[in-house]
DNA sequence: GACTGGAGCACC
DNA sequence: AAACGGTGCTCCAGTC
């Protein structure tokens, strides 16, 4: 099997590569790639031995394959071995009574089937067990060659074994076989010259809620095979398309062509000196464009170019589309001084808004999956890493030759990519205007980005220099403990205290102790409630103060390492540029990242003040943070149409935090104070509403109000001993019928749940108010919670971006800086401050109906401000009145 | 030396 | 039946 790289530059020397197959351990994926080498070097299939314990060894493809459609399976459990042929045992049964024969198809008469393991794979207790990576390499060349014998039409991979063995043959570097993001995609596969689609395996869906996802699979499944029956397109040579220009006058007629013929859309890429263009010295290497599916152009960014370049950037009539179309749009205003006009087109964003998962936005991907064309950047991506997002990179020691031929194939890879979602996202209903908002909201967020965030590396410089001794004092405290000095006469080496595998064992295996919960893999937990709630119980004081101690360093490093250092590598001339995306959430919300500007400490009063006493306005203004009061419950309403959640948000005399409070606790009104109501908010309602239950949350709120004391000074635990209520066991009984109770009054919550689900159920996607979709096989808090999440946070982008025309149109000296899910945040000129505060008023709560006429609900900001210069960790709550007095 | 998965933790 | 949704960054430890 020959590599389906469509070029390659590598001699064929390099090819020769040390490794063997079977020096590989069985739990790494091997590295070699190349069926080349695998063939020459590979021991025999029987080297695995599995064939030794099973009854049907090296089982070969079997059925008759009517529609000429292959089923890719993993390996035989024991039925399929004792039978002889695939995909006849538990989760293989299922497969043909909820799947195959539903749809109308025979599995053994229609289609063909092959494991990619062919003998069965026994665990020491005699059991069905999953192969090993070993026996997926072993198997792997005698499997496909069988494969290609019947001259499939298409083959569907099902789960991510058949995967990894598919992509053994496939140089795209770094891509993980995780099934999720491989899913649906319809491959066209240029050395099978068939379709390759991989599927989820069956024995996904054999049990608890998942068994409620098989017809969401079914349907998916009509469509790969469907999608397998579709005519094989003819594939051609993609390298013979690009068109490498390297002298000025030659790059100048192209120019001039596209200015006078005016394409309807011309495909922008540059190739850069780095992610982010502010520091000197940064400039546009290469140019490639594209206006043609089947053509791509590129050439250096020669001087003599730049006056036309400019022309055609700034022609409104010439569409533009680019692959993450705000990098394009941000080197064209810093390097080239000019805006873009008439983007029509972002195929990162469009991947997106088509489809939520994670690892499916690069061009590279795309470009594989849909054009089954794999590894074209591998060669010059190593060219293109810098330090961080500021520094240059290498791009200059990259050849030209390969850069260009690079340059062509992303422009014209992305003008395709653009044409066929343009069709698709046609198709959708609503999507349009999904993709819109996006749009416009992305373009919004660049200008933020520009702008920037201003900052003081002196400040910074200053305060690392503290947080350096602070963790240096923490780590000798720990250092000079008892247990540190244990740990190092049992294992011979140096605790290192901020290591959490040390200190798991030093406390889970040497000292005996018990851990308290686990992770998500699995593995003893040892995080900071942990700590805490050890801190507590444990008997000994020395060990209760080495466990404080280790908080205490925790804290300090994550202060000093995320947001001091991290913070300062982002600074350049006294600003920081984080990046605001909307191309990677899932439930359709923003991230922001280099730094990220949406986790900075606000609750830790330390850590806030530590870090955003370094973060100020712009020169001469003030830092004005508008926050969307209680912004998901009024989403929330406005989905239900719960009459109580709406009478929360419509009276603002109520507070459905207080109440709950009241009942939780047992306490009058007037008993109540700030942290008590904090830790039912946090730990009952909001938990509640994300989908937690009341086991959880009675031990939290247990765990959480132990400190805690009333107003009067009685402590809460001593109130509750009064109610009755002693025992962690009496609080969850109480709890469990306050959860109860609370699901009662939201009744019609309740029966919105069970019918969102169900629609889930039904359809396979979950809808949100703007056109968004989020798809793919979820759980039930997931459902309910993305729609919510989702809406919620498109109401602020919508706000957003009316914010940024009025301020473009307007002028103002006053900038929108930044976007916090549920909050903005400007940089204020103090002469703007009323008209800004009026008008964000109006946008978020007034104007904001229009467009939505299901919000049905009042909306509520709250503002913050900062005095003169001042840094955002001086921000006071205001109220707007109080801003619109007249001499404020 | 470079890469990766896992854990932990900051925010909404 | 299952059981807190969504991110990004840093460090550790294992691997090649």
């Amino acid at each position: 099997m020959t590599i389906r790289k469509f070029f390659d530059y590598e001699e064929e020397t390099k090819l020769k590569v040390k490794r063997t197959v079977s020096k590989m351990s069985s739990s790494s994926t091997p590295t070699v790639r190349r069926a080349k080498v695998v063939k020459e070097t590979l021991p025999p299939c029987e080297e695995c031995g599995l064939y030794k314990t099973c009854r049907s060894p090296k089982m070969g493809v079997t059925g008759e394959g009517r529609t000429g459609i292959l089923f890719l399976a993993e390996a035989a459990g024991s039925t399929e071995d004792k039978l002889g042929y695939q995909l006849c045992g538990q989760a293989g049964q299922l497969f043909r009574d909820e799947i195959i024969t539903p749809l109308g198809y025979d599995l053994d008469a229609d289609f063909y089937k092959c494991n990619v393991v062919r003998c069965r794979p026994i665990s020491e207790t005699g059991s069905n067990r999953t192969p090993t990576d070993r026996e997926i390499a072993l198997c792997h060349g005698e499997t496909w060659q069988l494969i290609k014998d019947r001259r499939p039409k298409a083959i569907i991979l099902t789960g991510r074994v058949p995967l990894q063995s598919y992509l053994l043959d496939i140089e795209i570097g770094g891509e993980q076989p995780a099934i999720s993001r491989w899913a649906d995609w319809c491959i066209p596969d240029r050395d099978l010259k068939c379709w390759v689609i991989p599927q989820y395996h069956p024995s996904f869906f054999q049990y608890g809620s998942n068994k409620k996802l098989l017809k969401i699979y079914r349907q998916k499944m009509e469509v790969a095979i469907g999608n397998s029956l579709k005519p094989f397109p003819e594939l051609t040579r993609e390298e013979d398309k690009i068109r490498c220009i390297f002298s000025p006058e030659e790059a100048i007629q192209v120019l001039e062509t596209i200015l006078r013929d005016k394409p309807p859309l011309l495909t922008l890429d540059w190739e850069t000196t780095g992610l982010k263009p502010y520091k000197t010295g940064h400039k546009i290497v290469a140019v490639g464009l594209s206006w043609n599916p089947e053509q791509g152009v590129s050439f250096p960014m020669f001087p003599e170019i730049v006056p036309l370049l400019r022309m055609i950037l700034k022609n409104l009539d010439i569409k533009k589309t680019a692959h993450n179309f705000k990098f394009e749009e941000l080197w064209a205003r810093q390097i080239l001084e000019t805006s873009i006009k008439g983007w029509k087109w972002c195929s990162q964003l469009a991947t997106h808004v088509l489809d939520d998962r994670h690892g499916i936005k690069s061009l590279a991907f795309q470009t594989f999956v849909r054009y089954g064309i794999a590894g074209f950047k591998d060669e010059t991506s190593p060219f293109m890493k810098s330090e961080t997002s500021n520094d240059l990179n290498n791009i200059e020691a990259c050849p030209i030759d390969k850069l260009l031929l690079r340059n062509g194939l992303d422009a014209m890879f992305a003008h395709r990519l653009a044409l066929d979602q343009m069709e698709e996202l046609k198709q959708i209903k609503g999507l349009t205007g999904a993709y819109n908002l996006f749009h416009e909201g992305s373009l919004a967020f660049l200008d933020s980005e520009i702008t920037g965030i201003r900052t003081s590396m002196a400040y910074f410089t200053e305060v690392q220099k503290g947080m350096e001794d602070e963790c240096k004092v923490a780590k000798e405290n720990i250092m000079n403990s008892h247990y540190a000095k244990l740990w190092e006469k049992e294992t011979g080496v140096k605790l290192n205290p901020t290591s959490p595998d040390q200190l798991k064992k030093l406390l889970f295996n040497t000292l005996g102790v018990k851990p308290l919960k686990y992770t998500a893999k699995k593995n003893p937990s040892l995080d900071k409630a942990d700590i805490d709630e050890l801190a507590k119980t444990v008997s000994q004081k020395s060990l209760r103060t080495f466990l404080k101690n280790i908080t205490i360093l925790r804290t300090s490093t994550k202060t000093e390492s995320t947001y001091v250092r991290g913070l300062m590598k982002e600074i350049y001339d006294d600003t920081i540029h984080p990046f605001f995306h909307l191309d990677s959430v899932r439930s359709y919300r923003s991230s922001s990242q280099n730094p990220n500007f949406q986790n900075i400490p606000v609750r830790n009063e330390r850590m806030m003040l530590l870090v955003r006493n370094g973060i100020f306005p712009h020169p001469g203004q003030q830092l004005l943070e508008v926050d969307f009061g209680m912004h998901e419950v009024r989403v929330a309403a406005c989905f239900t149409q719960d009459p109580e959640l709406i009478h929360y948000c419509e009276d603002p005399t109520s507070d459905m935090h207080r109440d709950q409070t009241e009942r939780i606790f047992l306490l009058q009104k007037d008993r109540i104070n700030k942290p008590i109501r904090n830790l039912v908010k946090g730990g009952f309602v909001f938990a509640q509403f994300y989908g937690s239950w009341y086991a959880p949350c009675a031990e939290n709120l247990w765990k959480w109000s132990d400190d805690l004391t009333l107003e009067d000074g009685m402590p809460i635990h001593t109130h509750l001993k009064s109610k009755g209520i002693s025992t962690l066991d009496d609080f969850s009984l109480h709890v469990r019928a306050e959860e109860d109770h609370f699901w009662k009054k939201f009744s019609v919550y309740t029966q919105w749940k069970e019918k969102w689900v169900n629609k889930y159920y039904e359809t396979g996607k979950v809808l949100l108010k703007h056109g968004f979709r989020r798809q793919g096989f979820l759980d039930r808090n997931q459902i309910l919670n993305t729609a919510i999440q989702g809406t919620a946070f498109h109401l602020l982008l919508w706000s957003f971006i009316e914010l940024m025309k009025i301020a473009r149109k307007e002028d103002w000296k006053s900038r929108i800086i930044a976007q916090i899910h549920d909050c903005i945040l400007f940089s204020v000129a103090p002469s703007e401050l009323q008209h800004v505060s009026k008008l964000t008023h109006y946008i978020t709560t007034a104007a904001i109906k229009k467009p939505h006429p299901w919000l049905n609900v009042p909306l509520d900001v709250e503002y913050e401000l900062s005095g003169i210069d001042q840094p955002w960790a001086a921000k006071e709550k205001i109220s707007l009145d109080k801003i619109l007095l007249e001499n404020y």
